[in-house]
DNA sequence: ACGATCCCATGACATTTGTCATGCCGGGAT
DNA sequence: ATCCCGGCATGACAAATGTCATGGGATCGT
């Protein structure tokens, strides 16, 4: 029995890749591939696959929403997380999200068929050392606004520009974007963003 | 005769499988992979390879040295940049640093093993759509403080770092910073930062 | 030699950003 | 009920950041 499998991923090239290399195993065939999060849903549905791997950055909403859909219209269907490490904050959202299992990119490709394997036999794939730093993070010590703040900045935005989309005074954004980067020990708020990000604390 | 090609990509996962990928095909063969941009010139003094095929961003030095270490220490082994789109502006770099050709990681699964081998038969390799991008980007508009200026200033730093780095006043660092921002047309040194970066005028 | 032009450097000034003290409000704990 | 605490909001103030006017020096064309 083959285990048929759903691949998405935005990068044709690697995509055609790790095509490839599942190939190369005898019980695994790949039956449906998508390029973006929103095509995910729809070719699940047509091609009813065991299992999907789900890379995270992807153009039309990212592979957590993907697997959070997923989960509603096809919950026999195991899901596979595989991103970039520095990215160990999405596992808590991962899991949540009801992924089998979170491989890194960085992982040796040998753990991708067996990861599937396993994920097919009911078990949670987690890589250690992801689930190391994962617990080391910790929970977001932010509030929902100092977070809202922080995403809303993250690109130059101005403080007026936060402001206005919040709909706050830009003393309180401020005074948000303050505690935030007290909170995450950085001296801008931009380095806050950006360890936030990381963190998986947006 | 088959092709021996190098392949440097710091993700192990995407490593395998682009190996696997190449692996297909009869006429090309890997001889030597590197995870890191300082292990290319040595394992490739060791293999010999035809082809060395060099993803740009990976520790150790990135890519594009790589290229340039290598047109000096192996100068018969063309050089193939592969990396993802948007780093349209690298393309300039690597063509200077004398690499043979520069493919997309969005581009189909295909193109990588006809662009080896069009790379061994002598030709320049571009992606058309990365040439064209890549001209309507142009020219740095950036003066060579400037951009120092700005790279220096990528990672939240603070205006005094970026003056004691690079032995300034900080009226001055202020300044190029001022018009770079002016140049590029952004609010922030953040935003100017990263759209030179894209547009590879760091 | 001369001016024109460009890059670089600097300090003065205005704006933006970060920090602080203060107060409001709702949800436990006593 | 009362107290305490944490999140939210705000304005005043200090520090960092961006803009401007100015001048020195190198290079190029005339």
């Amino acid at each position: 029995m083959t285990v048929q499998v759903l691949l998405a991923e935005d990068q044709a090239m690697v995509r055609g890749a790790l095509s490839a290399l599942l190939s190369l195993e005898d019980d695994i065939e790949i039956v449906a591939e998508a390029a973006r999060g929103d095509e995910v849903v729809p070719k699940a549905l047509d091609a009813r696959p065991d299992v999907a791997l789900l890379d995270i950055e992807m153009p039309g909403g990212d592979g957590l929403d993907a697997a959070a859909a997923l989960r509603k219209s096809l919950p026999e269907c195991r899901v596979l997380i595989l991103t970039t490490f520095g990215r160990a904050g999405y596992l808590r959202r991962a899991l949540e999200s009801g992924a089998a299992g979170f491989l890194l990119k960085d992982a040796p490709a040998a753990e991708l068929a067996s990861g599937i394997r396993r994920a097919v036999a009911g078990e949670r794939v987690v890589d250690p050392s992801l689930a190391v730093t994962a617990l080391s993070d910790g929970e977001s010590p932010l509030t929902g606004r100092e977070r809202e703040s922080l995403a809303a900045s993250m690109n130059g935005a101005t403080i007026s520009d936060v402001a206005r989309k919040l709909y706050l005074s830009e003393g309180t954004v401020r005074n948000h974007l303050s505690t935030a980067i007290k909170k995450l020990g950085t001296r801008n708020r931009v380095e806050a963003a950006r360890l936030a990000e990381r963190k998986g604390w947006l």
